[in-house]
DNA sequence: AATCATTCGGGTAATTCGGGGG
DNA sequence: GCTGTCCGAATTACCCGAATGA
């Protein structure tokens, strides 16, 4: 039903996403290779990256601190 | 025909595509010279681009998203 | 007519891409 | 398996002054 999702997030460069999680922008490039995070290309082939989607991988994801395993 | 409810001929300054792209308008300007978009010119010489276009090449050819599943 | 922001151009650094090896 | 680094090639970003757009 209609909403094309048409999100207009706004997009991180590798260099952008690399900084925030302190990993060599390559890594980035790997991740979203592997589908581990989706990607918009410029027209020049160039990556980019939804800041929301980022922002969600930031976010510290279930922490199992119970007495965990 | 002439359904008017979505204007598919709304032109975007290169600014606004620079932004939808998170590239430099610079960069679209280098694009519609390569030919990888078509522009509109004023009669001043910028450049117009159809929405409907920039829309088209933002879609991703690889990645789903709307969160199926 | 005048002001401010944007977009012409052209040219030069910085970033990113792709593959490969540690 | 995952990440950081090296290479060459391509793409992109910022510099300037001048013109256009509103």
């Amino acid at each position: 039903m209609a909403a094309h999702s048409t999100d207009q997030d706004t997009l991180l460069t590798p260099a952008e996403v690399a900084s925030l999680f302190r990993v060599d922008p390559k890594t980035v490039t790997r991740w979203a290779k592997a589908g581990k995070i989706s990607s918009i290309r410029t027209l020049g082939g160039h990556r980019r990256y939804r800041e929301s989607e980022v922002r969600q991988l930031l976010a510290v994801p279930a922490q199992r601190t119970t007495g965990g395993r």
